[in-house]
DNA sequence: CGCACGCTTTGATTTACATCAACTATCTAA
DNA sequence: TTAGATAGTTGATGTAAATCAAAGCGTGCG
């Protein structure tokens, strides 16, 4: 088990305890994990692939809260229901944790409480970025401000994050940024032909003038 | 002391210990409680009144993430600084609790880490119903969840529900949904002459049609 | 009282993005 | 090889909300 993100700063026996109720899967693409309003009888880490959470109008539109990847942990909830559902985008393979277990588990180790805590806190800021990027972002932006957080998002996985890898089709990015997929393309298009970025083979984007990325990404 | 957020399932001791290190304090309208990037050097709880939390971009565009009323709780963050700005709207009165001595009393009392990561989750699933009305949900869907939202948490405080009251400003509105203030305005008088709200003196609106309203929050 | 200032409302016009509609490229299955 | 999906791009048009502009309208103050 390697430093996986709710492990981070555990000791031998906490990690041990942890691994003993972990249960490993392996899921394909476009599968749902978990729904909206199911009971939240699991905690989820993910170890490989990539996830989308995801939040639904009754008529079907559509509001991405965030793409999982190697590292990332799912599944806290207020209530006893989930308050979003989760898809796999490409295949996956995730450690899963009954919630009863976690709960016992935190009782023993404090330190795994405040990891979670910390956690939390850490989506949360996220959460706050995402909304100032929503309510207030041109598409320009939000695209600019979608691939820089791609590039971090690599960089702290041990990836290279440029060019920068875009698992997800241009529906999930739309619906991550409150677009439509027509917006997207036109938006990557229009940035390649200003010579920001270039599309590469294979869903991956290089980042050519990273300076005006961020610049943009601000609305600078 | 009340039964206020923070203070919540713990015990005589513990309470006690609490009002030992939180320290009283009132705030006239429009002032700044902290801003971001400022150290993180207390947390807070209100008491009274008003504060609107909110994050800029350069150019001055504003999304406010979060309205906060007596018993809310505000200041929790990641690094050693905060990641956003706390602005009164009206006068408030607030307990201020130093950072330190709050992690030193959270080693002592698992129960308040408990609590506060209780705080922490329930605020992410708030934030993901906000993105979810700023990336997929038009001008009339905004404003008729906000009403709702506000009611709700006016009955949380063990307030009247209707009518509502809104102790912000149209451009805070404005800034909170993702729309501009001639927006705002003409919303509440389009949602007037429906007969489905009624502008009452002071800043107060009375939802006449409560399904209408909650129809209309979902895009029913 | 009346003037000025800040907020809200209302009106006219513009625009960024959505919608509707082809068209292209890629893949696969027969 | 071709027919049929599926995802992405591009073009034409429409529209919800933004922007620009000007009144109302309380509220406080000289």
């Amino acid at each position: 088990m390697r430093p996986l993100t709710v492990c981070g700063a555990l000791d031998e026996e906490e990690i041990c305890r942890l691994a003993e109720i972990a249960q490993t899967q392996r899921i394909e693409p476009t599968h749902t994990v978990f729904a909206e309003g199911d009971p939240t009888t699991s905690l989820f880490n993910v170890t490989a692939g990539t996830v989308k959470l995801y939040k639904l109008l009754p008529d079907g539109r559509r509001q991405i809260t965030g793409f999982l990847f190697s590292g990332d942990f799912m599944g806290l909830s207020v209530g006893d229901r989930y308050a979003y559902s989760a898809e796999t985008v490409t295949q996956t393979t995730m450690c899963r944790f009954s919630r009863r277990k976690m709960d016992q588990l935190m009782e023993e180790f404090p330190k795994l409480q405040r990891r979670l805590f910390s956690l939390a806190s850490t989506e949360l800021a996220a959460a706050q970025d995402q909304m100032l990027l929503l309510g207030r972002k041109t598409a320009r932006e939000k695209i600019a401000s979608f691939l820089i957080m791609l590039a971090q998002k690599a960089v702290r996985r041990g990836q290279k994050d440029n060019p920068v890898h875009l698992p997800m089709g241009r529906a999930d990015i739309a619906d991550y940024l409150g677009l439509t997929t027509e917006t997207v393309s036109r938006t990557f298009t229009q940035l390649k032909s200003i010579g920001i970025i270039r599309l590469i083979e294979g869903n991956r984007i290089e980042i050519v003038d990273r300076e005006s990325i961020h610049d943009m990404a601000e609305g600078a």
